[in-house]
DNA sequence: CCTACCGATCGGTAGG
DNA sequence: CCTACCGATCGGTAGG
């Protein structure tokens, strides 16, 4: 589905102009004739900051296009609809969501016990939400409706494995009978009280993420003082 | 802010047509000749249920016209324009959940608990996210941003006032130590668990409002069960 | 409320 | 990537 919804790179490539002489080593890149993974990676960054900032259907291709310099219809060169590029902005910033969920999980030691797990997926989860990369999550979490089915489902798919790893703190927390509600409802309204802090949390305040992070573990789970 | 926004119901009154023969009692409705404030009691509920379920910007009023039979330049016979619509739907929205938590709270006994009280304003917002009412709060919640600022002001001003009565509450809970986190935090994270849950909770699942209140008592205070 | 309409905007495309 | 464009949609209006 990521295939057909976006140009391959084979097919871009193909469309380039005829090459420059041949040359050796990493080839120089002018303003003109850039990196097109480059451009496009620019393209995707400021896509889901205006997505973010204004909404998906209120953000038009030309603002995009202009916040980087290009005309109107450049955008298409490298993404075959609005559409696409939504999706390009969400499934990365999932993909890359999971992923650091996983090697922040993984540098804990393994006898690491079930609060401390929870401190760090609390912690990462404000940074993906709040931290340098925020553009990208909430764009999924206000957005998602706009995606096509297929869209929807291939993201689905990886929101899936992220919250999973939730599932055996919880349950691990609720056993040891710090987390009275029952832990599949409790994640829901606990991953709502984290989403919904890019609504009010202000990234110059006097709270810093860490400190958010206490608060939280101090209001969802009992006797972590 | 909320007259200029709005066609008053005077100006709507004298582009009437020319009255019917003078009648003892309440005037009959025809089905062509109804009661304007119904029939913008109609357009402020269908643009509520289609501005939650696709958006603000997606919903055109035309489709809005279409849902209740009525041609695409008919709406704004009522609203001067789209965005006071929206502006009806969120303060209308909002003046009545302020005034169903009023309410909700003065059949508590004077001797409530804070826990008592916390469980009633909880109550009462899963009322208003999930409830039969449902459409308005959401909208609140989701395209704010598309008010103008004095929209944006007013409403603000409203919902000041129904977040200043859970403040004593929550700080009462906090002096009992059943609520370890900071009352200020404290707040924006629950409000962030209860309004998320309208992306997830389905009306006719296995969980009752009340179910889903004790849930989130359990999950938020300390000894209550 | 309907009829008949307009002006602007916007996603998208052909062709180089 | 730009140039030059189009077709559809949409909020909104005049006039009755």
């Amino acid at each position: 589905m990521s295939r057909s919804a976006e140009q391959s790179a084979g097919a871009t490539a193909a469309s380039k102009p005829p090459a420059a002489p041949v040359r050796r080593g990493r080839p120089r890149k002018t303003a003109q004739q850039r990196d097109e993974s480059q451009r496009r990676t620019e393209l995707v960054r400021e896509a889901a900051r205006l997505f973010r900032l204004k909404g998906y259907d209120a953000t038009t291709t030309r603002d995009i296009a202009a916040a980087l310099g290009m005309h109107s219809g450049s955008p298409f060169y490298y993404f075959e609809s609005k559409n696409a590029l939504l999706f390009a902005v969400i499934r990365e910033g999932m993909e890359h969501a999971l992923q650091t969920q996983t090697e922040s999980l993984q540098v804990l030691p393994s006898q690491a016990s079930a609060l401390e797990q929870l401190r760090v997926l609390v912690r990462h989860h404000f940074e993906v939400l709040l931290g340098p990369e925020r553009d990208f999550i909430p764009v999924m979490l206000y957005e998602w409706r706009a995606l096509t089915p297929e869209g929807r489902a291939e993201v689905a798919k990886i929101k899936d494995v992220y919250e999973a790893a939730w599932v055996p703190v919880l349950d691990s927390l609720h056993r040891q009978g710090r987390l009275k509600a029952c832990p599949k409802v409790a994640r829901l309204f606990i991953f709502g009280a984290l989403n919904w802090s890019g609504q009010w949390f202000k990234a110059d305040g006097r709270l810093s993420l860490d400190a958010l992070t206490e608060q939280a573990l101090l209001l969802f789970v009992e006797g972590d003082s």
